[in-house]
Formats: C-alpha cells, sequence, structure tokens
DNA sequence: TTGTAGGCGTTATCAT
DNA sequence: ATGATAACGCCTACAA
C-alpha cells in the first residue's frame, strides 16, 4: 500500500494524504478521518526506501570514551562503535570518536569542549570520570542533545540508553567461581590494580559483590579474606603485588575486579613454584588476560561483552534517529564465564561482522 | 558522491558510469578505466535508498524448523528467526515458517515439497532428521535456490552459511563444570534422553567431547563413567531413568547432552534425601532447566544462543540478497555458562530486540 | 559505444 | 483546504 493508493481509494490528491499521515493540519475533519481509515485498513506502512532518498538525511553521533594503547581494554567498547560505523554508515550515520585520557580531568573537559562544538545529534559516552561526565550530561540536556552511556551508568540522568554491565553481580559470580575451584581452607585476597587515581565505581561495586557472595556463603567459615590496592607505575608496585599475591602462606585465591588481572599471572608464573596452587578469577578478555587463561594460571574471566556495548551504543542511535523507533532506556549484557574451554569461540564474538 | 558526479568527472553520461558499475559491457576499455579510478578514489557507495527504492525488491525466504510445544528446544530458534523478520520485513524480506514433526519422516518431506512449491528465495533448514534433510538440499542445490543450516551441519554442503554451536567442544565444557564442582571419588552418570529414535549427531559430538576431556584429564583416575540411554514415553521410561541417575551409591555427578536435563532433576529431587549431593551438568535454557538451575539442583546450564541462531540466519540472508554483502560460511555461536548467579541477563538475551 | 528519459514512493513547496 | 509538481539517486529501456 502506497501514498498514490491511499489517495485514490480517498479520492484526494497525494498532498493532502502527506498532510494527514504528518499532522500538518489545513485538512477538513471529514476528509482527515477518511483517510485515517483507508490508513488503518491498509496497513500502510512507509517505504523506508522513498523515505530514507528523499529525506537524505544524515546524523553526526559523536562518542567520547578514554583513549588506549593496544590491547587495553577501552580498545573493545571502540572497536564495537566503529564496526557499527561500518555498517551503518550507509544508512546516515556518521561517527566522530573523541578520545580522553582517564588520567587527566583536563583532557576530558577539553574533549568535552570539542564534542559539544561538533553540535552532534547524538552523544555515545563512558562516564568513567564520572563527577565531569555529569557536568556534560547536564550540558547536553539544556543543548538538546541526546545520549547513551557505555559502560557505567549515572543513575537518574536522563540518558537515551545504558548500556552496561550488572558489576555487584559481576563480582558474586567472580565469588562464585572462585569458590567453586578451592577445596581447602585458606586466604582469598582482592587485589584491585589501576593505573590512576580515580574513584572507580565498577570496581568498588564488583568488590561489594564479591563479598556479599562469600559472606552469606558457608565458604566464609574457611576463608579469610583480604585486600589490597596497587597503582600500577608507583614505586615499588612490583614487590606490592607480590606481597599481596601471597599474604599468608594458605593463600588460595585471589580476584581482580579490573581488567589488569595478567598482572597478577604474571607474579604467580614468575614465583610457580610457591604459587602455583593459587585460583585466579578476573575480568575481561583483552590479549594478556587470555594469554594466562590458555596456560592454565587465570582460572575463569568473566566478560561483559564490550564491543556489543559499542555496537548498540551506536546501533541505538539509529533505531532511534533513522527508524524513528523506540529503545530500551537500560541494557546490561549478559556475565559471560569464560574458560580454556570455551574460549575460542567469544574471541570473534562481534555482532554482525 | 554519486553516479551524475561521477558522470561529471569522467565526462560521461549517467548510462556510461552505470555500464561500468554493473559490468554490463560495451563500454570502451578508455572510458571504462577513466569511470573506475574515479569510483575508486571517490570511494563511491551506492545509495542504498535510492537502489532499494528503485528495485524494490522483496525476498521470500522459507524456514525448515520442527515444531514444539511451549518451552521446548525449538521454541528458541523459530523466536529468532521472527524477530529478525520483524526487524526486516520493512527491508524486504518475507518469511515463511514451516514446522515438521521431528518424528516423522514424512512429515519432513511432505513439508520440504511445500517448501519447494513456494519458490523462494532462499532457505534455512535446520537438518535434525539428517538424511532427509541431505536430499533437499539436493533439491534446493538444483533449483538453486541457496540455503542455510541452523543448529547442526550438514559437511561438504554448500549451504550460504551454517550457524550452530561445536557440539564437541559443547562436551567438554560440559566435562570441565561437572568436575570441578566433584571433590571425591565416584561414578558420573552420562544420560541420553530422548523423544526420538533418530540418530542424534549433536548428542553423540556433545558425549565425545565429554569423554575425551574425562579421560584426558587427572579425574579419569577418580572418575567411572557410565552411559544410559532413555526414551521418553515408552514403558518404565521413569524407573529406568531413576535407575540410571543413580546407578551405583556413590554416584557424584549427572551428564545430560540434550535439553531434557529437568527430567533428571525432578528425578534427583523426589529423591532428594538420598541424591542430593549429586552434581548436574546440561544444556539449553529452557524454562524447565532454568527452573531447576534457580532450585541449585542443577548446577550448570551450557547455552548456545539459538535465538541468535534463528535472528543471524534470516539476517545473513538479508546481507546476501537484499546488501549484497558477503557472509561468513561458518559461525560458531559462543558456548555460554550458565549458572544461578548470571542467569538472569541471559534471558532476554536476544538480539536487537 | 554512448546518451536520455521515465519512474520507483515520499516529502515539501508552490499554486489554486 | 486541496492539488500539482519537482526532487532525492539509481536503474532500465530505448534512442541515437
Amino acid at each position: 500500500m502506497t501514498i498514490k493508493e491511499i489517495a485514490k481509494l480517498a479520492n484526494v490528491s497525494l498532498g493532502t494524504v502527506d498532510r494527514v499521515l504528518h499532522k500538518r493540519g489545513k485538512v477538513s475533519k471529514e476528509t482527515e478521518k477518511k483517510v485515517l481509515d483507508i490508513i488503518e485498513k491498509g496497513n500502510y506502512k512507509p517505504n523506508i526506501y522513498a523515505r530514507g532518498l528523499v529525506l537524505n538525511r544524515s546524523y553526526k553521533i559523536a562518542a567520547l570514551v578514554p583513549n588506549y594503547n593496544n590491547g587495553e581494554y577501552w580498545e573493545m567498547p571502540s572497536k564495537g562503535i566503529k564496526m557499527a560505523e561500518k555498517n551503518l554508515s550507509q544508512f546516515g550515520i556518521n561517527l566522530s570518536i573523541l578520545y580522553f585520557d582517564q588520567n587527566s580531568v583536563s583532557s576530558f573537559t577539553e574533549k568535552a569542549e570539542e564534542l559539544l562544538k561538533l553540535k552532534p545529534d547524538g552523544v555515545i559516552l563512558a562516564p568513567v570520570i564520572n563527577f565531569e561526565a555529569v557536568k556534560l550530561t547536564k550540558k547536553l540536556d539544556e543543548a538538546k542533545i541526546p545520549f547513551s552511556l557505555i559502560d557505567s551508568n549515572i543513575p537518574n540522568s536522563n540518558a537515551l540508553s545504558f548500556i552496561g554491565q550488572d558489576a555487584f553481580q559481576s563480582g558474586k559470580l567472580a565469588a562464585k567461581l572462585l569458590c567453586s575451584e578451592i577445596n581447602s581452607k585458606g586466604t582469598i585476597s582482592i587485589i584491585s590494580i589501576k593505573n590512576n587515581e580515580n574513584h572507580n565505581k565498577t570496581l568498588q561495586q564488583r568488590i561489594e559483590g564479591f563479598k556479599d557472595y562469600i559472606y552469606n556463603s558457608n565458604f566464609i567459615a574457611n576463608i579469610t579474606l583480604i585486600e589490597h590496592n596497587i597503582h600500577l607505575g608507583t614505586a615499588n608496585w612490583e614487590e606490592n603485588l607480590t606481597q599481596a599475591c601471597a599474604p599468608t602462606n594458605n593463600t588460595v585465591g585471589i580476584f581482580v575486579p579490573s581488567s589488569m588481572i595478567h598482572h597478577v599471572a604474571k607474579c604467580i608464573e614468575s614465583n610457580f613454584d610457591t604459587m602455583s596452587t593459587i585460583k585466579l578469577v578476573g575480568n575481561d578478555l583483552i590479549a594478556n588476560n587470555v594469554k594466562y587463561l590458555k596456560k592454565g594460571i587465570i582460572n575463569y574471566l568473566i566478560g561483559q561483552r564490550p564491543e556489543n556495548q559499542g555496537y548498540l551504543a551506536l546501533e541505538s542511535f539509529y533505531k532511534y534517529l533513522v527508524l524513528e523507533k523506540q529503545v530500551p532506556q537500560k541494557k546490561y549484557l549478559p556475565l559471560d564465564i569464560i574458560t580454556q574451554e570455551n574460549l575460542m569461540y567469544y574471541n570473534d564474538d562481534v555482532v554482525s561482522s
């Protein structure tokens, strides 16, 4: 069913049908009703090709995400965003990615300024520097630019959508997996490894989830929990890490709530004679972690599909702006449990390659 | 960059550019080269809206999959296929689903006939009745109708794409998970529960993978493996199942290579005093299995994203026929490890809802 | 071998 | 309040 057909059936012109469809007024009640009836009965759906052709709209989406070196976590969301752009550019979605330095607030504010100057039609934001991100969302609200959040959420923001993970639950899952590997009494060490001083809500929530599981399980009778903080690059951080890996001589497990568990794995590898029985659970399928998972030093990794997060974020703008569909306001991606035996099919698990 | 622009730059007409683009010949080498150069440099991409509008093609895709009752495995691939149709119908993809009875060869051949009469532009096939499916693929080849396979593969067929799982690896993973839960010597029972007599290659491969893991691990010293076959609905099948659940009085684990592990779980629940310590690992996130996973009677389920399989199968035809892109010839979906702690975010894990 | 014109369905503008 | 018409970019048929 086309507009032409509707017009013929209603004995009116294309223009009139168009005015009805787009509620532009200047149509008598009478004819409006007649046209609407026909549209209803005929189950009219606009031809998106014709629509796309004549409107010839294109949308500028700007993404503001942390920069990265090869193999680091933030490479993956970026990869997903770029892949989505490859598929969606022909539908009028144009992307600019801006990278900021997680360790530098000024870098963030600079890039945020730059982003606003672009006057984008939509923004993808990774609010890892929480306080500054909040300021940006306020400005975006004022400018009426819709934005999506990835990785972590800003509660009570009016983001178009949030795409990320449930960090608390991720921690619980980590605890469950670690406990399933441990058969004896001993100490579990929670090591937060970070490369900056920012307060990281995700890490905190994972740790809380981890403890929640332990304290509410039977394991707590046999387990002592110890927490450590390591700042990469500070003086003696490597010695401190080695200390943290085996704080007691009956350390049975280590949990690292960031993507940095490969540092622990490396440490264990170099002290293999004394540390080989320690079980390791961490997060994220980055190359360095995968290496130690394959070697059997890391027992489980928990994945949160970061590429998908990026992909879905851009795709949701396509759906919202181009297809004018509704998009889910909140999307938690599954927490994938990765081990040697199922690793191979996650490594190339990207949406619609 | 448009065809018009190319034509102007090359000092030729639209028609000539078009002939070059579509290799219709009747263009002098000279002008062809000139035009191709400009296309190359300008990175010309056809406007898909204009293209879609003028071609106004629509494609009929027919899917031939097993029928199902609510909550059964085959509901999920169908769900995925239907969801894809919802998103893709406006792009000219039309779907007909035909359902056959897995227990009836004649039902399959009938529906296969019906399918061929539809003269579809593409076929999605679940080759669970392997021998008959092969015959159908031959006919499709003759009719030059491209087909995609889901769930299980037909090696050496020239399917457009296969979308499914690595069943052998799935079995290995099941063994790994089961062993991680078991801390003492004992018997592991592999119970094949089926509702038909068909030879099921997937089950067989899962069992082989399972054994492969056990026999090549340290566990084999402590584990005795026993295999059972249960046919639902045959005389005494429930007693037989109860027998199979605890073939010895030190049964420590059970693996069910089909989606039927809920029958075992139910059996264990009714004999909880004697069987509560038995660990269970099975396949597929169907409602009945999920119920027992939540109760803690099933320890792990392995998922293979059946909705995704269906979704991707239809989407691959969209990409192939509408967008004229290449599609991957083989796609193994990840083997998801599901436990109480990460279940919630898998239950609504469907692509692009 | 090359060029031209008409039309796909929708939108928006201009004339009535 | 309504109708006619041009334009979007591409494809095809036909004319030169």
